[in-house]
DNA sequence: TTGATATATAAACATATGTTCATATGTTTG
DNA sequence: CAAACATATGAACATATGTTTATATATCAA
């Protein structure tokens, strides 16, 4: 059971967003903002590294529309894959992603 | 300068996400996930309250899709806003996302 | 009540995104 | 090498999103 802890300084590291720094946050977000990659995304910060088929069966999702969003956020820099024979495994490379989720959930939505 | 600390235990926290509350999570990080709305949140982080035209001035931004992209998050429950004579006052409901973006900000992207 | 100011709204459009389906590629096994 | 398995890819499509333009609404001040 891991805990992280996270020291937010609100007032500085917000206003401090450049343009481009600014259209690369969007980007993350909006590659994150998918119910199906969040899923993929919790599962991968329980699971090391899973492999396609394996997050097939437990999204019960579709192997095309499963690789299409894997693919996605592999190109986003969020994920990282790694070949073991048949397999490709897919792995949290951006992990802070794990933080933004956990936050959204914690909080009372709406 | 206000310092939050946030416990996350990733463990528990992402994996329980049900399909509903999957949907709200994807749904609020998509209307985050965008350039100019990513700026009137970090506007708002910092000043508690600003209505449409500094808004506007302070990012430069046409007034009507300014005001498209306030409807937008204030619809999500993003923001609220409050009248005051001539002027229509927006301000940060769910803090949250505050938090979000400090994140990702945080992070080297990519 | 008229004009000025502040904001919202609606239509129209271009573009981006999510999904499905069919097919291609790569890898192992017999 | 052929068959089976695992995954990727591309085309086609429906839908969603972002933006602009023009116009409407609301409030104040003279």
């Amino acid at each position: 059971m891991k805990v992280e802890e996270i020291q937010l300084n609100t007032e500085d590291l917000i206003g401090n967003l450049d343009p481009e720094k600014l259209e690369k946050v969007a980007f993350i977000l909006k590659t994150i903002a998918h119910p199906m990659r969040i899923s993929i995304i919790g599962l991968l910060s329980v699971n090391e590294k899973l492999c396609v088929n394996d997050i097939c069966e437990k999204l019960g999702s579709e192997q095309s529309l499963t690789s299409h969003h894997l693919a996605n956020m592999k190109l986003s820099g969020i994920l990282g894959s790694v070949r073991d024979g048949k397999n490709i495994f897919y792995y949290l490379k951006l992990k802070e992603v794990i933080t933004v989720i956990t936050c959204m959930n914690k909080c009372q939505l709406i």
